[in-house]
DNA sequence: TTGAAAGCGCTAACAT
DNA sequence: ATGTTAGCGCTTTCAA
C-alpha cells in the first residue's frame, strides 16, 4: 500500500541509495536515472515518510507552538502569521492550547518535545520559570512569545506594552485632546506598563495628568461593552469632562462610544475614542473605531524569520530580546 | 545530551526491552524492576522519542487539520474542539491553512499525509473531488469537514445549513413577527440552503412570503455593516414594513440595529434582528444579538471523537454523514 | 556516477 | 520476568 524507496529501487533496479539522492537533488546523480527516478516517483505517487528520515537526520521539519488559549485572536493572528512564514520553507506547525492552565501546558511542551520538533515557541501561562529551568538544554531551541518569564534565559518576542499606552495618547493629544482619559486593564505588568505610556505621553506633551480621568478595571467586570458604557457615564457625570478615552480593549470602547453618542456626543468631534485589540468586527460599526493593533500577524511572522535562520545557520542564537511595537489604526472615532 | 531507551537500560543492567515495557506499562514486569526503572527514567528526565516509535509502530499520534483560513473564527473554533478533545488521548494537532486557495491546499495535505499523520481533517476548498480521488487508498482515513465534495465518498461532518435559515425564522416568528426579512448571503450551495430554511419556516407557519422582503447580497457588499445599514433602510422606506430580520452574518445584524434605532424603531419590539456567525463581541452591545451559531466547537469535538473510535477500534469506518444542528442563541435583540 | 553497510530509537515476536 | 533478534524507512559514510 505505501510506496517506500525501496520499491522504486527495486522497479528500477537502482539501489535505495540513488533514489534516496534523487530524492533530496543530490548532484552526483545522472541526468538520465534521475530523470527516471523522478518518473516512477510520480506513477507510483510515491510520497516520502517524514517521520523517517527524521529519525535518521534529527530534524522533523516542525515546530511547535503552545499558546494559552485558541479564543484569543491575538494567538491565532500569530499561528496564523507563523503558518504563513514556515511554510515556504516546508515546515509544518504542532499547535496546542494550554487552555490557560500551567500545568496542561507543562504536558502539552513534554510531548511537543517528545515529538522532536525542531523548535517550540511557547506563550507561557506558568507562574515562575521553574519548569522551563528544570528543562536544561534542549535539542530544540525554547522560544518564548508575549509573555516573558523572569531568570529563565529564552529568546523573547513581544509586544512593547508601554508603548500601546503611549501611541494611543499622543494620538489623541496630536487629534486635540487635552483631557484624554484613561480606561486601565487589570492589575497586571503588561497592562500597567500600558498605563504608564499613557501618562509618558501626558507628560511629554505637557497634558495636565488628572486622576479623576482614569477609570479602573474591578473584578465585577466581566462584560467589557457595559464598562465601557458605565464608565463613560461616570465620566461625564463627573466635573472635569474628557475629550478623548483611551480604553484597555476594543469592546470597552464600543461601549464608550454608545454612552457618548446616547448622550448627545459628537464622536470624534466632542469625544474622540481608541480601542486596543484591533478586532476586525470593530473596523466596520456606526462609528468605525480607532484601534491599537498588537501586531499579533508580524509576532508570528517575524518569530518564524527567527526560528528559520537560527535552523538554518544552525547556531545562530537568537539572543536579544526581539520587541515589536503596536500599531495605531487611525479610523473615524478618532480621525481630527 | 538525548537520554534513551538504551542510556536507562545499561545504567540499570537491564536490557532495552524490559524499559520499554515498562514505558509502555507492559505487565509482565515485576513491581521492583518497574520501580527501579521509573525512578531513574524521571531522574535523566527521559523522554521518549515519539517519531521513533512511530517508525515502528505506524502510530505517530497526530491528527492533521487543513482549513481554509485561520482568520475564520469558525475554523479556529473546529481547531479548538478537536485540540480540547484529542488531548486527553494524547494525540497532537498538526494545522494547516489553505490560505484560501486550492493549490496550497493539496500541498499542505501532501506534506501532512507524508508526516504519517494518523487521520487528515480537511475543510476543503477545492473546486472539484479529482485530487482526493487520485489520493488512492491511504493509509490515514481523510475525513471532510463542512465542505464537502461530490463523489468523493469520505466521512463528512458539517452543520445543517438548511435549520440555519428555518430555526432563525422560526424563533422570529413564535417571537410575534409576520413578516420576517431574510438579508441573503452569496449564491453558493450552502447560503441558498439557508435561505430555503427561512422559505420553509414561513410556508410551515403560513406566513405569507413576500419576495420585497429578501435582500440580495450584491458584489459590491465588502463592508458588512453597511450592507446591514443601507438594507435595513431600504426596507423601512419600502411600502411593506418587516417587523424582523434575519441575517446572514453578525455583521449585518449590527448595522440592521443600527439603522433601526435611528430611525427611533425599538428593538426588538418594532423589529426583532437575528444574526448568524454567534461571534463573541457581538454577544454585550446596545443591544446584545441574537444569533444562530454554527456549532463549530462541537465539530470539533465530534470530529475528534469520531476520529478517536475509528483509530481505537481500529476499523470502525464512520460510514454515513454527521450533521450537526446550528443552535439559536436568543439574546435581547430578538427576546419576545 | 552508483551502491553496500550500518544505524537513528524504538518495538513486535519470539526465546529463555 | 527478562532478553534476543530483527527491522520500521530513511540517510550517513565510505567504497567501488
Amino acid at each position: 500500500m505505501t510506496v517506500r524507496l525501496k520499491d522504486i529501487a527495486s522497479d528500477l533496479n537502482l539501489s535505495k541509495m540513488t533514489i534516496s539522492k534523487v530524492l533530496r537533488g543530490q548532484t552526483d546523480i545522472s541526468a538520465a536515472t534521475k530523470a527516471r527516478v523522478l518518473q516512477r516517483m510520480k506513477e507510483l505517487n510515491y510520497r516520502p515518510n517524514i517521520a523517517a528520515s527524521s529519525l535518521r537526520t534529527g530534524n522533523t521539519f516542525s515546530i511547535g507552538l503552545v499558546i494559552p488559549s485558541l479564543e484569543d485572536p491575538f494567538f491565532t493572528e500569530i499561528a496564523r502569521g507563523l503558518v504563513q512564514t514556515i511554510r515556504a520553507k516546508g515546515y509544518s506547525l504542532l499547535i496546542s492550547s494550554a487552555e490557560e492552565d500551567p500545568e496542561i501546558e507543562r504536558r502539552e511542551i513534554e510531548l511537543q518535545l517528545s515529538r522532536q520538533v525542531d523548535a517550540l515557541l511557547v506563550a507561557s501561562v506558568q507562574e515562575s520559570p521553574e519548569f522551563f529551568t528544570a528543562l536544561g538544554a534542549q535539542k530544540a531551541p525554547i522560544i518564548l512569545i508575549d509573555r516573558k518569564l523572569p531568570s529563565f534565559a529564552a529568546p523573547f518576542i513581544g509586544v512593547r506594552d508601554q508603548e500601546i499606552g503611549y501611541i494611543a495618547a499622543v494620538h489623541l493629544i496630536k487629534a486635540g485632546c487635552s483631557k484624554p482619559a484613561y480606561l486601565r486593564g487589570p492589575r497586571t505588568a503588561a497592562a500597567d506598563l500600558r498605563y504608564s505610556g499613557y501618562r509618558a505621553a501626558l507628560h511629554e506633551f505637557n497634558i495636565l495628568f488628572r486622576p479623576a480621568l482614569v477609570v479602573e478595571a474591578t473584578e465585577m467586570d466581566r462584560n467589557e461593552y457595559r464598562r465601557g458604557y458605565d464608565a463613560m457615564n461616570r465620566l461625564q457625570a463627573g466635573r472635569i469632562r474628557p475629550d478623548g478615552v483611551m480604553c484597555y480593549t476594543d469592546l470597552i470602547a464600543l461601549g464608550v462610544i454608545d454612552a457618548a453618542l446616547e448622550k448627545n456626543l459628537r464622536v470624534p468631534e466632542d469625544i474622540a475614542v481608541v480601542g486596543c485589540g484591533n478586532l476586525p468586527s470593530t473596523r466596520e460599526m456606526r462609528v468605525p473605531l480607532s484601534s491599537v493593533d498588537l501586531s499579533g500577524l508580524e509576532v508570528g511572522q517575524r518569530t518564524a524569520k527567527l526560528v528559520l535562520r537560527a535552523l538554518s545557520a544552525d547556531g545562530v542564537a537568537p539572543s536579544r530580546d526581539l520587541m515589536l511595537s503596536p500599531k495605531m489604526i487611525v479610523r473615524r472615532s478618532s480621525q481630527s
